[in-house]
DNA sequence: TATATATTACTACAAATGTAGGAGAGTGAC
DNA sequence: GTCACTCTCCTACATTTGTAGTAATATATA
């Protein structure tokens, strides 16, 4: 039994909080609270809510430095990026990455350098194919 | 003051059941509840809770004919995917809809011919340019 | 017509999420 | 040592989501 119990998904705050945990590698909740823009500020304590929430969920780790209550990420970003973008596909494009891969590229005006990246990527692939 | 209502939001399971409102334009309840499959089986009062809710946040219409309540979506399910996608993209790749693109190249393995399509887009992309 | 069945409208309730206040304990400045 | 801060820990409460039961009503059928 190495890994983990049942992630659940993370709600859109807890998204704002996870992506500065795995910004910064490890922060109390008062710097989570003072890089939130402004249309996400909160209360303190809702802050230390989340944060609490997230390690029950496991998706943090909580150490105590001196009074302050530091956070790291118990879980990399790769996975529940992953996650997540399986579970959007499922439901919003009923399963079909492809799709979901037509659409970014019909409807998100990606700019120049985009494009770039992307047709560089295909490359890549169509070499080892 | 055209449209609509600041849209919550849809969650997991409204999700099932506004792909097959779109899929089937109109539906009741029971038939909605026939399509799902087995791990979404629900209890049919569950069922007509959702489509209820749905018409109260504006997703669907409800028309009674007879005995039985047919609905209808109101929203396009393009602008609806459209809005999830842009939340999606902000949440999970920080508001880089070419991260996405690039993740969707590289990790989800796109059969070949997904790849051709994508291909085919991005020449035609590169043509009006 | 009496009975079984399907459907709606209403109600209920637990869990999750969003949001934050208050009590009490350290700490730094005076 | 006392005051002002700050932080943790605990508690609270409204809203949303997940899930479904029940009463009343319409309908089909024996």
């Amino acid at each position: 039994m190495s890994s983990r119990i049942n992630l659940d998904a993370l709600s859109q705050f807890e998204w704002l909080i996870m992506n500065h945990v795995w910004n910064l590698e490890k922060v109390s909740a008062r710097e989570v609270m003072e890089a939130l823009p402004g249309e996400a500020q909160r209360a303190y304590t809702t802050i230390q809510t989340y944060m609490e929430r997230l390690v029950e969920k496991g998706y943090l780790t909580k150490e105590k430095i001196g009074m302050v209550n530091f956070y790291t990420s118990s879980v990399p970003r790769e996975e529940v990026v992953d996650g997540a973008t399986s579970s959007f596909i499922d439901r919003v494009f009923q399963g079909s990455g492809s799709s979901l891969a037509a659409y970014l590229l019909k409807n998100r005006k990606l700019d120049p350098d985009d494009l770039k990246k992307i047709k560089d990527l295909l490359q890549e692939g169509a070499d080892h194919d």
